[in-house]
DNA sequence: GTGAATGCAAAAGCTTTGCAACCTA
DNA sequence: TAGGTTGCAAAGCTTTTGCATTCAC
């Protein structure tokens, strides 16, 4: 497996795709799981973890890293960023694109030998939900 | 534990602490063990984990998620972000200053209600190393 | 002296993998 | 049909935890 050429689009495959390009979220590996057993009931979460790892490979998916499992975002746009929440480790998509160019102008200024080819930023703040509980003390 | 005030300064907890910070690299727990057991041969990696939690949450380390295992920096600057070598997986330390107060701006404009408070910087690009490494084919 | 920290070992949590059966191109 | 993919289960790796003992304040 190494491309987009040579990936097999099997029935698992297209429920684990479906399940992360349909999520609210970012799901981990076994959310992804009970959503896929919804429509195929004998998959099994090894083939999850295995289907995530193409499509991740393949550049279907996004593969985030947290302090707990790995979450999965079906969003792959370039200029397209995270939000961890500090109050319950939600993470939430946030659309940064003017200043991004500037960072890296920056970087490759500061550290020309580090061969700068690309930035994810990972905001802190709170998520909705989190926020509003905050409001109300 | 949870502030600079309350956190003993044991013997274990100075070795680790001293391990980070003298490391070139970003150690990762096993090897902050493998170091911290040539001066006190009986530690055990529990308390090794333990001791960087407690750092960490006295704000003396960073952690930083990867891939594989947690590392852990002994450089806590605000203004000092990461950049992953897309050839071998290293963190190296990259200073951005100017341009991160863009980004934060920016990020509150386009989604003001996540009560942005900061941002990591992870830039994507090639260690020394693998530079070296890479322009000889 | 007292509560927190340690060492040890066992357990938990997340992810990967070996293998036989199965399916897709 | 040939090789990749799956299901199942076992193993692997990182990290956490229970408990009796020890230590720092």
């Amino acid at each position: 497996m190494s491309g987009l050429s040579d990936l097999r689009l099997t029935t698992q495959r297209q429920a684990v795709l479906n399940a992360v390009q349909h999520s609210v979220n970012h799901p981990d590996a076994a959310e992804v799981y009970e959503h896929v057993r919804a429509s195929l009931p004998r998959v099994s979460l090894g083939t999850v973890y295995r289907a995530l790892d193409a499509l991740v490979e393949a550049g279907f998916l996004l593969r985030i890293e947290t302090s707990g499992p790995a979450r999965y975002d079906g969003n792959v746009e370039p200029a397209h960023h995270h939000l961890t929440c500090a109050r319950c480790g939600a993470v939430v998509d946030i659309p940064v694109t003017r200043a991004e160019r500037q960072v890296i102008d920056e970087a490759r200024k500061a550290r020309p030998e580090l061969r700068v080819s690309g930035v994810r930023l990972d905001f802190r703040g709170l998520c909705p939900v989190c926020r509003d509980a905050e409001e109300r003390g």
